[in-house]
Order: C-alpha cells, then sequence, then structure tokens
RNA sequence: GGGUCGUUAGCUCAGCCGGUAGAGCAGUUGACUUUUAAUCAAUUGGUCGGGCGUUCGAAUCGCCCACGACCCA
C-alpha cells in the first residue's frame, strides 16, 4: 500500500512534451496500485537471456516444454509484438510471453508496459510458433518505470553527439555500441592476465603530481588548498614507477589515466588510458619481442583471430576499403632512417647515415616538407630533424604491425643511448595503420646522463617550449641509488582498442568522451 | 586556427525556384492475440539549433553565434 505522504510529487513540467507527461501519468498510477512507491527492489532474476539461448535455443519445442524448466529474467522492454515482449538484459534478449489476463492486469495496474520499462519475469521456459525462446509471464513485476521515450526501434539512435553526450542512450539501443566497450573491457583484462603470468605486479602511482614529468606534454594545472600549492595531472607514470624499480619491484606495470591539456581529436581525449610496464634486467628488444607475443595473444583471445579488420565507410557507411593487419606472423623491425629511406627512395643515404656531418642538408629536406621549425634558432638538432621527416613521410605508411627502432638521443629525453652510436638510443616505436601504437626503450639509469638531460629540457622551457621536461630531483635521488638495467614501454589502451573494434574515432571508445557543454 | 557539411515531432528522416510543416517508428483509442522492424483502422504530436537581416511572406535566401561531423595545419 502506498503512503500518499511518501509519495514525491509528481512532477510535470512545462518542459516535457507529451510522451513524458503520459509515463509521469502512468507512474503515478503504478505508485497508488503497487508497494515500494512504484520502485520494488525484491527480484532477483536467475537466469541471463544470452544463456538460456545457448542452452535452449536449438532444442525443439517438445523437449525444451517437456523439462517444465522454470527461469527468471529481468531486463528492458525493448519491443512489443502482440502479446510478446522483447526484454534485453546485459548478454542479450529474449522474449517474454503475456496471455490476455496478464495483458489486461498489466494493463489496469500500471497503464501497460512501454518500451524501455525494466520488468522481472519468473516462469517456464517454452518455444513459440515462429521458433523462438520466450518465457511464460507467471510472475511479473514492473521495476523500474522508464518516464522517457527510447529511440526508434530500428534505426536506434543514430545521431553521433547524443550518442556521446547520453551514452546510456546509446548502450541501450546499440549492440555495436555495447559490442565496442565489451571488447574494450577483454582487452584490458587480457593485458593484465598476460603480465601477471609474467610475473608482473599491478600498481598505482600519484595521479595528482607536483612535477609533471615522463613524457613530454603540456599538463592540466590544479591546486590543493590545505598545502597552498598548485600540482599537475599527470601526463605520464612513467618515472614513478621506475622509483618502484629502484625499490626493487623488478617488474611492475600500471593501466591507468593519464592528462593531457592537448586539443580534441579523432585520436585525441584529454584524457585517456596507457598501460606503462617496466621489466628490470630486459632491454628494448626483449620488450619488442613481450610485445608481439602480448599483442598475438590478445587479439586471438579477444577477437577469436589474429587478422584484424579496419574498414573505411563513406557517408551512407558502405564500406569503401578494407585493410587486414596481420598479428600473427612476425612483426617487422625496421630503424628510423631505413623507414625514411624506404618511403623516400630520392633522399641520399649517405645523409642519413651521417646526420650530423650533414646537418645542412637534413635541414633542406626538412623544409622542402615543410616542417614546421621552431622560433629560435638553432634549438633542433639533427635528430629533431630527421624524427620530424620520419613522421611526414613515412609514419602514416606503416599499415602492418612494425617496430621503428634507432629513435634519436636528442628526441629521447629517458632513453638509454646505443652502446655503439651515440646518436640514437635503444629506443623503439610500435606502429600499425599508420599510427602508433606504443613506445619502449631501455631506460636510461646512469644517473649524471639523466641529471644532463633534465637541465637540456630546462633550457628548452626557459627557452619557451612549455612542453619540455622539469627537473625532478627526488627522480635524479632515486636513479642515485641505483636503477637496476630496466627495459620499459607504454601502450596507449584507446588507440590499441580502436584498432581492435575497428573505431575511426577514440570517441566510440571512451564511454564519456568529453564534449564541450552545451550552451 | 582554416575549410566543407550538418542541426526539422521523443527517435530515424523528407521538405525542389521563398507561399506558412510531412512520412515511418513510438504514443493514444480500438481490433487482433504464438509475434520477429508483428499486423489492421483511427488519431495526437513542431519556438524547423539561437539571434539579426532581406522580403508582402523565411525551415528555405544572407550575416553572426552555439554545438557536432569530416578534411586540413
Amino acid at each position: 500500500m502506498s503512503n500518499d505522504a511518501n509519495n514525491p510529487e509528481v512532477t510535470t513540467s512545462a518542459e516535457d512534451n507529451k510522451l513524458i507527461a503520459e509515463r509521469k501519468a502512468k507512474l503515478e498510477t503504478i505508485r497508488k496500485q503497487c508497494d515500494s512507491n512504484g520502485h520494488p527492489n525484491h527480484f532477483k532474476p536467475e537466469n541471463y537471456a544470452n544463456d538460456l539461448q545457448d542452452e535452449f535455443g536449438d532444442q525443439d519445442k517438445e523437449s525444451i516444454e517437456g523439462l517444465n524448466k522454470i527461469v527468471s529474467i529481468a531486463g528492458r522492454v525493448m519491443a512489443k509484438r502482440g502479446p510478446f515482449f522483447v526484454v534485453q538484459d546485459m548478454t542479450g534478449r529474449i522474449q517474454a510471453y503475456a496471455t490476455k489476463d496478464v495483458q489486461k492486469a498489466m494493463k489496469d495496474n500500471w497503464g501497460g508496459l512501454d518500451i524501455g520499462d525494466i520488468i522481472g519475469v519468473k516462469g517456464q521456459l517454452k518455444l513459440s510458433g515462429k521458433g523462438a525462446l520466450y518465457v511464460a509471464m507467471d510472475e511479473y513485476y514492473l521495476l523500474t518505470k522508464s518516464l522517457r521515450p527510447l529511440p526508434e526501434k530500428f534505426h536506434g539512435l543514430a545521431d553521433q553527439e547524443t550518442k556521446y553526450r547520453q551514452r546510456y542512450v546509446d548502450l541501450i539501443t546499440n549492440e555495436e555500441t555495447r559490442k565496442n566497450f565489451l571488447v574494450r573491457s577483454k582487452v584490458v583484462e587480457g593485458i593484465r592476465r598476460f603480465l601477471v603470468d609474467r610475473n608482473f605486479m599491478e600498481v598505482e602511482t600519484p595521479m595528482l603530481q607536483v612535477i609533471p614529468g615522463g613524457a613530454v606534454a603540456r599538463p592540466f594545472v590544479t591546486h590543493h588548498n590545505a598545502m597552498d600549492i598548485d600540482m599537475f595531472l599527470r601526463i605520464a607514470p612513467e618515472l614513478y614507477l621506475k622509483r618502484l624499480v629502484v625499490g626493487g619491484f623488478d617488474r611492475v606495470f600500471e593501466i591507468n589515466r593519464n592528462f593531457r591539456n592537448e586539443g580534441l581529436s579523432t585520436r585525441h581525449n584529454p584524457e585517456f588510458t596507457m598501460l606503462e610496464f617496466y621489466q628490470a634486467y630486459a632491454d628494448y628488444n626483449d620488450l619488442m619481442d613481450l610485445t608481439e607475443e602480448m599483442l598475438r595473444t590478445v587479439a586471438h583471445d579477444v577477437l577469436g583471430t589474429t587478422t584484424v579488420v579496419n574498414t573505411t565507410k563513406d557517408a551512407d557507411g558502405n564500406v569503401t576499403e578494407e585493410v587486414s593487419y596481420d598479428f600473427g606472423s612476425k612483426f617487422e623491425r625496421l630503424s628510423m632512417v631505413d623507414a625514411i629511406l624506404k618511403y623516400n627512395p630520392e633522399f641520399d643515404e649517405n645523409v642519413f647515415r651521417n646526420p650530423e656531418e650533414n646537418f645542412e642538408q637534413i635541414r633542406t629536406y626538412a623544409k622542402q616538407l615543410h616542417v614546421k621549425e621552431p622560433e629560435v634558432e638553432g634549438v633542433w638538432g639533427a635528430g629533431k630533424y630527421i624524427t620530424e621527416i620520419f613522421e611526414e613521410t613515412a609514419e602514416h605508411q606503416l599499415i602492418q604491425p612494425t617496430f621503428i627502432t634507432e629513435y634519436p638521443w636528442e628526441v629521447s629525453p629517458l632513453a638509454r643511448r646505443n652502446d655503439d652510436n651515440p646518436f640514437i638510443t635503444d629506443r623503439f616505436e610500435f606502429f600499425v595503420g599508420g599510427r602508433e601504437i606504443a613506445n619502449g626503450f631501455s631506460e636510461l639509469n646512469d644517473a649524471e646522463d639523466q641529471a644532463a638531460r633534465f637541465r637540456k629540457q630546462v633550457e628548452e622551457k626557459d627557452a619557451g617550449d612549455d612542453e619540455a621536461m622539469h627537473f625532478d630531483d627526488d627522480y635524479i635521488n632515486a636513479l642515485e641509488y641505483g636503477l637496476p638495467p630496466t627495459a620499459g614501454e607504454g601502450i596507449g589502451i584507446d588507440r590499441l582498442v580502436m584498432l581492435f573494434t575497428d573505431s575511426p574515432t577514440i570517441k566510440d571508445v571512451i564511454l564519456f568522451p568529453h564534449m564541450k557543454p552545451q550552451s
């Protein structure tokens, strides 16, 4: 019995359209007719739709109904077809069947069921004349009245903006969206299991940092009131994770958010998820092997195949192009200079093999490619120009899984210098579909070299580069205690999931992507 | 930051050379009651993203703004 004193006011505002007003009126009736103010919470479903479909979907009517199997399900009404109600739960869909008497009772007590309502049903599992499983509505409850009408049943929610702003509606109506986020969850789970199986330990390091380090990027600034200091949302966990290796945790990893105060695009969200992992007594070659095995394993476990297909679609949604990425074969490994020469056969090989002696020629190549130089003259060395040339001419052509190695020292402030060639570091980046997915290197564990590189970054910062790094005294202090030879790597989870779900934009793999507030 | 396109009923979309708003779905009423985008009949529903302008008259033309999508830097 309802108690009027406890009944919330039925609020019908002028903003409500007629459809919402009708549903609110129904809820008012339901409050009077039912316990719990129309929001009962006693029903416990014991079955999932897809489990039932998998177990009984293939059987014939006689054998299913001969079992006299009583099941209970709960979920959202997605469609009404005659006496059938399509109920969707977390796993999928199954129908519920209402006899004439049940339909009349629901009409009388609730004003009828609307699409979007959440119901609980218990009854015998049966098979309809058309061969569809259904649950007889022997017991049935309206658990939550839905006050807003759902998008149209056939097209679902199509408006991109609404899909991102009201992801809950997108998830209710679009199977494809649900599937993408399921894949995302499984990718993260698969990576975690892969690393834990290899004795990596999962850790959490600060999101709020006094000195934002570990990457070249502009941070978000915030303020801690009690300490009265500005703090930064982290741009990378790298320096903290390496402190842990100093502390003796030889294999650590973290899967968590980084924040970078940059523009938004189809590949950039201000907060994004990175896996970073560090392994002591390993080098960058070991990590390339590990990465290859990890991605192959995760692709196989999550997608059931090591061939990942991505498509390009036109405005009407027709596939205009299809690319298969082969994670099953050995990944190509190419040095940055070899990649440049491969995609720019007209360039003089000797120039790139001896970059420092041919600085002006390299700079000329870069200028021909319209590389935008810094305002202050002489800040960039040959290494920076080579990297720009690589990004301009080669990166987007790295379609199949490819490791690029031999990154110049100049663009790798945290990586270990190569023993044979001091111009480069023991570093790689990993590309698929022309996009960077991962970045790894043998770590710089020479405390004095690291201090010198921080000083150079500070010079660049003073010269106006607000993406350059700060000097982190405590990190140098840690290195002075001794970081064992270590290799570390970061993998962009969002971009990996984009690849695995054939998603053209990062917004499609982030549940709540950032959008400008609507005015 | 620049360019192109988009914003019409709760949802998906039409709306031509400027003449005062349309369909399907959903909703409502009724029929039907083992349906598969259920079906049949009737029917409700609009500040055409916001503002300014041109015009006798603007969803439509022009300018500005907001938000989004795509391309470029």
